[in-house]
DNA sequence: CAAATACTGAAGTTTTCACTTGACTATTTT
DNA sequence: AAAATAGTCAAGTGAAAACTTCAGTATTTG
């Protein structure tokens, strides 16, 4: 069932790839270049181009283009639309939690 | 079936498909069947079944088969595991941002 | 027992994904 | 101005993902 990409789905797929968090973790500590994040990566340029794009649809990064250089931050709104749906969600995981634990503990007195 | 730490790419790409999401989504109300899954999803049963592998590896949901019908239900292990990288990843963004914050307030007289 | 039900397994199809190459543009540097 | 640097674009490759079909295998049910 492939669907147009949501936003969440967007944000998922981009942090399901172990060379994009690597990136995330790396910008968190400061902006950097396309070049200075393809240089521990073992990965070309145009890789780490395409990967910053999906980043960025992701709204987990964002870059901006001065001379020739294009430098590269986190940008907080793909992170916290993640901590949103964990929220959002939590509560229903918890209510069936708790549904569960009752139903156990019936099943002690009860069957 | 062996208790292998979560691994985070499995969870991510787990969560990043809609249909798998919408199985959890049933999934958190009630148990269910394969096929009481696979009926309003409009895809196969074995579909199904390996969309139910993929949130088996992730430990988000797991099943039990007797006799012919197996039962799907959802596992908080995943879902923990989620929350726990989210909790881990927010105290470096919180930095981050703050220092950034710091570092804007310091080229005001800095530089 | 025969038929229906609930799945399972293997293999094939199509699409998407991560990544490359190579040619190109734009900006510094020397 | 020539050379180096930083990135971009279009197209291609191989592998993984999300399905499917079809032929089973158990397990109920009539």
């Amino acid at each position: 069932m492939r669907d147009r990409p949501i936003d969440i789905d967007r944000l998922f797929h981009a942090l399901g790839d172990p060379t994009r968090r690597a990136i995330l973790d790396r910008l968190v500590e400061r902006p950097m270049s396309v070049s200075q994040l393809a240089e521990p990566l073992g990965i070309t340029l145009t890789a780490v181009a395409q990967h910053l794009q999906i980043l960025k649809d992701a709204r987990l990064a964002h870059t901006e283009k001065v001379g020739r250089v294009r430098t590269c931050r986190i940008e907080p709104a793909g992170f916290r639309a993640l901590e949103q749906w964990v929220r959002d969600h939590r509560t229903a995981w918890e209510k069936k939690l708790d549904r569960l634990g009752r139903l156990l503990a019936e099943e002690d007195v009860d069957t």
